[in-house]
Order: C-alpha cells, then structure tokens, then sequence
RNA sequence: GCGCUCUUAGCUCAGCAGGAUAGAGCAACAGCCUUCUAAGCUGUGGGUCGGGCGUUCGAAUCGCCCAGAGCGCGCCA
C-alpha cells in the first residue's frame, strides 16, 4: 500500500520517462511551489532541455500529454519556461487520507535495508554542571533516535560520559588539598563535587604545579590505583545520578550509559594494533599515528601523551572498536558542536588506518553553538556564568504557570496533574525552539523565546492537538462518528494534501539526520489545521457527511501531530487548560 | 599564517542537485470571541539575498576575488 501521493505520481513518470527515453534521474516532483497553480510541480523539462539543448516547453508538453493519460490528475499544464504543473482530483487526495486513517503507521514506511546504528549524543562531564550547552546535542539526538527506531532501524543510544581525563585528576587533587586524603570523598554529593571541581579549574589555570598534580593523579588513576580509582567511582556515581536526573526532566534517553573510562582497556589494544601495524611511531615522548598531509594538513592523532596517558583521540577510537565488536553495529553517528569537526576526521582517519571498523560508516553530525544575544559568542548569563539546564527549566515553567489554573480549580486536575501539565508545556517550549532550528547553523539564545508558546513554538502545536482531542470528546458525547473523507472547502483540501506529506518529511529527516524537517513540516501542518478549524465548523457542519468527513480529518491530523511531536520527542498533553483572567 | 563555517526583512531563521511573484516566526499596524479552547484566525506594510566580477537564456543558489564575523590548528576534553 503506497500513501504517498507524490510517489503515485512518481511511479507514473517513471513509466512515462522509460518510454520516452528520457534521463530517469529526473522522474520526480516536488511540492509546488505555487499552490496557486498546481500541487505538484515536475521541472524535469528544464534540465532535460539543457542536456538535449531542446526547447524546455516542448519536453514539458510531452511528459504532460503523457501524464495526462493517468487517471489521478485533475489538471496538467505547462507553464512558464517549462515547469510541469499537477493538480490532483479531490477524490484521489481524500481516498488517501482515508488509508492514512486506517493505517497504524499513518501512511509511513519503513528503511528498505534496516541496520543497527550506535548514537552518540549527550557526552556530558562528569562534575560538571549542565548547562544550556548540553541542550543541543541531547535535544537533537534524542530526536533522532525516536526517528531512527521509528522508521526500523535498531538503535543504541549511548551518553558517552566525560569521566576519564584530566579533569577528573584535577577534582582528586582539590579534593586532597582540602582534605589531606580522600576519607571523606564518599560523603559529598553533587552540589560539593561540582564546587570542587570549579575551584580546581581556576586553581589549576593559574597554577602550573597544581596542573602537574592533577595529571600525576590522572594518570595514577587510568593505571589502576586503587584509592584513587574507588573515589573516582564515587564521583562518577553522583554525577551520573544529576545527569540522569537533568535528562529525564528533558525526556532525553539513552541505552548505555558508557563513558571514556569503558574505553580504557581497549586502549591498549589499540596501541598494539597501531605498532603492529607499524603506523605509530614516537615524537618528542608521545605515541602518534601521522596522518595524511597532502592537500590538507591535519595534526597527528596522539595515542600516548608524553606523560604516559591517553588522550580522548584514543578513547574515542577505541570506543569505535567496543562499538564495532562488542555491539555489531554497522553505523555510529556523533552529535557535537562544530568545535569537534578536526577531532573527528581524526578519529575516522585513524579508525581507518587501523581497520578497525571495516565497513561501519562513521558520521560526525555537527551542529551550531547555542550563542548569546551578539548572535557570536557562546551563551552566557548576564553575571557572566552559564545559564544551567535546570533553571531554563524553571523559568520556563514559571512562564507556562502563569497562563494555567491554579491546581483544584478545574475538576479532576489537582496538584500533580497541574505540575504535569506545566512541565510538558515548558519543555515542549524549549525543546522545539531548539529543534526548529536547521542542525548545522548555531542559533542564537534568547531567553524570552524559551517561555514564548505563541507562533512558531512547540506549545503551539500541542494547542492544535489539544483542540482537536475537545472536539472530538464532544462529538462522541453528541453521538457523532468519524466517516468517509470527503473534500469540498479549499481548507479541507489543503489539509489532506499537507496530511500526505507526511512519509517524505520523515524520511528526509531521517536520511539527512535533521530533525528540524519534522518541526517545520509539523508546525505547518497545524498552522493548515489551524485554518480548516476556523473556516469549517466540523460538528456544525452543514450535514452529517460532511461532519463525519471533517472529524475523521480532524482526526487524522491530531494522530499525525501527535506522531511529529514523539518523534521531536515532546509529549502532547490532552488538553491545554487555561486560567480565567488570562489576557485581560 | 593555514584550514573550516557563515553573511537573506528591524530581530531570529528557512530557501541553495540554478528556474515562475525570495518564504516563516517575532516585532509593527488594521480587523475577528452570542458558534467546536483567541496559546487562535484574517489582512497590511517591510528585502537591490554582505560587495564585485564571471558562467548561463536564467544566479540567493555554481566559480573566482574582496570585506566582515565565528570556530579550529600534536600532548585539555
């Protein structure tokens, strides 16, 4: 059962450029740009006509002619200097929508060649306070696993924890300075942890012997040192518990929670592989692997700092090999800022050099930097320090409070339900206001568009949702049910035709990694929602066909709106209450 | 110095396997609640797509040059 309208169409070109004896490449249409025009447009007359160095409207009017033959168009013409212009008879879009409505996957399909794919998003550090820097990379990975599993392919999200580098040597010392030994390093929770660590950061960039006592311990503790190591795993455990705790806030997931210090083993055997291969040699104390310097030079990959430890070059390749041979993937994708661009061509050259993931694509997806208000620099607050996650939240809550009732003033939404409420609306917020934005640019940060829930935001699209679930509540209250599709009003139209969309959005979105296809596809659909509502009243309509038709539309919509937003990973609340006085 | 990325409306961003009048959101302005939740809808104004040259019938999109910005460049992760 195929329910996307343009690949009907597609298939149709195929056939027609087969006979034709045109370049297939071509047999596509997109969504037309001029729905005033068409809903499908073809340009494939242009480029073939520059190739042939025909005349554009002449091919156009033979591919047209052609289609024209099909049984699905209501019209078809060639305009301008050669584009090809379809409108789809009503009955063919709302016949559609009606197998969208039956089908559980709402008319998506699967990847032809399902396969397993390690993620690797999240990496926050150990003794590190979250913060708005984080917000990217869990955000969008997050997204993307929803998508990945979704369309088939069997996924391990992994966090990939900062827990085995110098820092970690850096808050032992801290911690020994203060208290003459580590006795007491089981007694501090995350508040203390993190302050340690914050005074060990300024300590140690103005001091260079305490920079060489924190890479002394680093190292005792990567060689196994057993008091070091037992206080280590305190502070880890502690860290992992404010993580998890910051991430399920988030609803961000993950199936393994590895970190650097997982790979540790492995890094050894990487340095075998590396002298067995002869590829590594030593440099003014270090192990290294050069790496290829013809048309780009790139600095070489450090296995072995001079100092005798490892560097996160030999962590992260090592972890490819866990990743290939421990979990058989056959793909792993890493989502970090584009301050790691050079980091890992590194990695992916030296992975390769040391064939140690033969066959495994390695994809690095880079992403912008969350900046502050002069749109260049990283984020800061207004004291100079990062805004951390949980106060985003908050202040963000704070926003969504104001416009909801206080709980026990609507029946049956208590204090808990009213928390509930407030927190998928607010994170709903700053979820999609990240989401929105394409991966690859950075985005400003403006703290006022994370409790904005008007126009394009996340809150926006749950109110759509929420709409549609009263309505239809009332509806089968009045005894009404949903009936067979029929299209009569351009706004019905419009809708079903943006409804069938919805196979193409999510494989772009996945095959390009880019969940912002989903939000600005969803966004778009509940803006056309938005309209059909106004104009056509569903349970006041004008028979009980029509009703019928208008509620399963609305029906269809409120499981595809649903469906973009799990696959955002924001949640769509059932109702949207509000509060009296709002907006007086 | 070398490399990578970027510059589109007042602001934040889409668009870029070249194509028909360059699109959203916010902000501004004007309307719409006796009818399914106004977190909504309808409409208006606003852009020589950083500058220049080139390729092309056609360039925001491709190439070169210039200006400005950001990021990165062997022992931090």
């Amino acid at each position: 059962m195929n329910l996307l309208l343009e690949n009907k169409i597609n298939a149709a070109l195929m056939d027609i450029f087969k006979k034709l004896d045109l370049n297939e490449q071509f047999a596509f249409v997109k969504v037309s740009d001029r729905p005033d025009l068409s809903d499908f447009q073809c340009n494939a007359a242009l480029a073939l006509a520059k190739i042939a160095h025909k005349n554009p409207r002449e091919i156009g009017t033979m591919i047209a002619d052609e289609l024209k033959k099909c049984d699905f168009c209501e019209s078809i013409s060639v305009d301008g200097p050669g584009f090809i212009n379809i409108k789809l008879k009503n009955e063919v879009i709302a016949q559609n929508a009606d197998k969208m409505a039956e089908d559980e996957r709402l008319g998506c399909g699967l990847v032809e060649n399902p396969h397993k794919v390690v993620l690797d998003y999240g990496g926050p550090n150990v003794a590190k306070t979250m913060h708005v820097g984080h917000l990217r990379s869990g955000v969008i990975g997050e997204s993307v696993s929803r998508i990945e599993r979704f369309v088939g392919n069997e996924v391990i999200s992994d966090v990939h924890l900062g827990d085995w580098g110098t820092p970690m040597g850096m808050i032992l010392a801290e911690i020994v300075r203060k208290d003459g030994n580590l006795n007491k390093v089981e007694t501090y929770d995350i508040v203390q942890i993190t302050e340690f660590y914050k005074q060990a950061n300024i300590r140690c960039k103005e001091d260079e012997s305490a920079r060489e006592t924190a890479r002394l311990i680093t190292a005792k503790l990567q060689d196994g040192d057993e008091l070091y190591y037992k206080a280590w795993q305190h502070l880890r455990g502690e860290s992992v518990k404010a993580i998890k705790d910051n991430y399920a806030r988030l609803d961000v997931n993950f199936d393994l929670w590895w970190g650097e210090s997982n790979a540790h083993e492995t890094c050894g055997k990487i340095v075998k592989i590396a002298r067995d291969k002869g590829i590594s040699e030593v440099d003014n104390g270090a192990e290294i692997i050069r790496l290829e310097e013809g048309n780009k030079p790139k600095p070489p990959v450090i296995l072995i700092k001079s100092d005798g430890g490892y560097t996160y070059h030999t962590t992260d390749i090592a972890t490819i090999k866990m990743r290939v041979d421990d979990l058989a993937t056959e793909e792993i994708v890493y989502f970090t800022d584009s301050r790691q661009t050079l980091h890992f061509e590194q990695v992916f050259e030296a992975a390769q050099k040391l064939e140690i993931a033969p066959n495994v694509k390695l994809q690095h997806i880079v992403f912008g930097t969350v900046n502050g208000a002069d749109g260049k620099k990283p984020f800061k607050t207004r004291d100079g320090g990062v805004m951390d996650l949980e106060t985003l939240i908050e202040m963000s809550k704070d926003k969504v409070r104001q416009s909801l009732p206080k709980a026990g003033e609507v029946e049956g939404y208590g204090e808990a339900e009213i928390e509930k409420l407030t927190s998928q609306i607010a994170v709903a917020a700053i979820k999609f206001q990240d989401l929105k934005n394409t991966i690859n640019s950075g985005y400003v940060f403006e703290l006022d568009d994370f409790a904005k829930f008007e126009g394009k935001t996340g809150p926006y699209i749950q109110y759509a949702i929420a709409r549609i679930n009263s309505v239809l509540r009332k509806a089968e209250t009045a005894g009404l049910k949903c009936g067979k599709i029929i299209l009569e009003a351009p706004e019905e139209r419009a809708l079903a035709l943006k409804l069938a969309q919805v196979h193409n959005v999510v494989m772009r979105a996945h095959s390009d990694k880019e969940p912002s296809i989903i939000a600005e596809y969803t966004y778009g659909l509940a803006q056309i929602f938005s309209t059909f509502y106004n104009a056509c009243p569903m349970m006041g309509a004008s028979t009980p066909q029509l009703a019928a038709s208008r509620l399963k539309l609305a029906k269809l919509t409120r499981d595809v709106l649903k469906l973009m937003l799990y696959l955002l990973g924001i949640e769509a609340p059932e109702v949207m209450l509000k509060a009296e006085n709002k907006g007086e």
